[in-house]
DNA sequence: CTCCATCGAAACGGTACGTTCCGTTAAATA
DNA sequence: TATTTAACGGAACGTACCGTTTCGATGGAG
């Protein structure tokens, strides 16, 4: 990620400073991955930023909401192509996701997110509004499945999104990750055929 | 929950002093349960058990191995009654442990325990071994419908058990341990059956 | 030209961390 | 029985971070 400056930045006068919003945005986000949530402290922040504390505070009332800023500033590069089987279009999501929470700082973001909403009652909420939105974004491939008769009609979509993201939610709160792709092909075939025998 | 005692313990010679682990156990529920996992701190706890810190810290390398030990000292009331219904058998493992977690401290003690392995080594490594142990035992649900035929032979077991937990950890995690009994129920149904169309 | 919101820096009081001492207690050991 | 040992609660330590306040310098707006 960036490198912290080489020398503080100062007023531009009776207005915020972007310059000072980014390097604190960027700090964050490198004190994140570099040190994990444990080490995520507006202290370390400020001096990785050179910043002072007060400017933190004055644009960022809490943790909590620096967080979710740096969080929903990550670009998402989710594969939700419509590949026309629900089942293929589930494992290339749940796949992505893994690997872009491998391979970005979103996964230690989203980790510390998830972990600071337990406490915090701001985060707690902004994570139930982000769940909501996820579970119907999500639910879409479902409702593409049911439009073309693929999906039974009777399936609620959001519940099956709620399902994925479990998944995905737990393996990211538990370290795994790296499951090989025939791993979450078959967490996907138990969503999408059921366990029973005597079906397909 | 259990009231600070009176008067403070004092050492019982040469040796632990069980009334001490007790009642440090105690205040760590009781203030879990009371101010959360913000208010969660050693100090806390020393003070309502009018224990000293040092009598902690001699015990319980770390909050996170104090969390562990109170969670695990949790009395499971799970119904893990086998109906002759995998369907069944599920629909009323998740009731009874959404119950649990929203009728006993053991919820926000687990809550708690999961944001504390997002930033402690320790709690992370007891988390993914309790998790193993959850997935074989929950598993056993799927392995006694195999067993009758009631579920094809190549399911992955551990796997529908990871299902079944992530579903609770969300609900747990972003405080949605109210759904009522239809809603779980079709959380089951879309595990069990599948969501095509043209199935049973 | 004056006003004023912003900047980084420094310091504040407060809380919790994990550790080190202390005197007291009583079991274990010799 | 006399001595050793280990646990106890309490107090204090230095460190870290919290969120806030004060400061002088900056430069745009009126």
């Amino acid at each position: 990620m960036e490198k912290p400056p080489e020398k503080a930045r100062r007023s531009i006068g009776a207005k915020r400073n972007p310059d000072s919003a980014d390097a604190i945005r960027d700090a964050a986000e490198a004190v994140l991955l570099e040190v994990g949530y444990a080490g995520f402290s507006i202290e370390a922040v400020a001096r990785r930023a050179r910043a002072g504390k007060p400017t933190i505070y004055r644009w960022w009332p809490s943790k909590a909401a620096l967080l979710l800023d740096v969080y929903q500033r990550q670009k998402r590069d989710i594969d939700y192509a419509d590949t026309g089987s629900v089942e293929e279009d589930m494992f290339r999501f749940l796949k992505s996701l893994f690997r872009q929470w491998r391979e970005t700082p979103a996964g230690s973001i989203f980790r510390s997110f998830v972990a600071e909403a337990q406490s915090d009652e701001t985060a707690s909420a902004a994570l139930a509004d982000y769940m909501r939105e996820r579970r119907a974004h999500n639910g879409r491939m479902v409702e593409r499945a049911k439009a073309r008769g693929e999906v039974a009609a009777g399936i609620d979509s959001a519940l099956v999104a709620d399902l994925l993201s479990s998944y995905a939610w737990i393996h990211l709160l538990t370290n795994r990750l790296d499951e090989d792709d025939e791993t979450i092909r078959k967490a996907v075939q138990v969503i999408v055929k059921g366990l029973l025998a005597g079906g397909t």
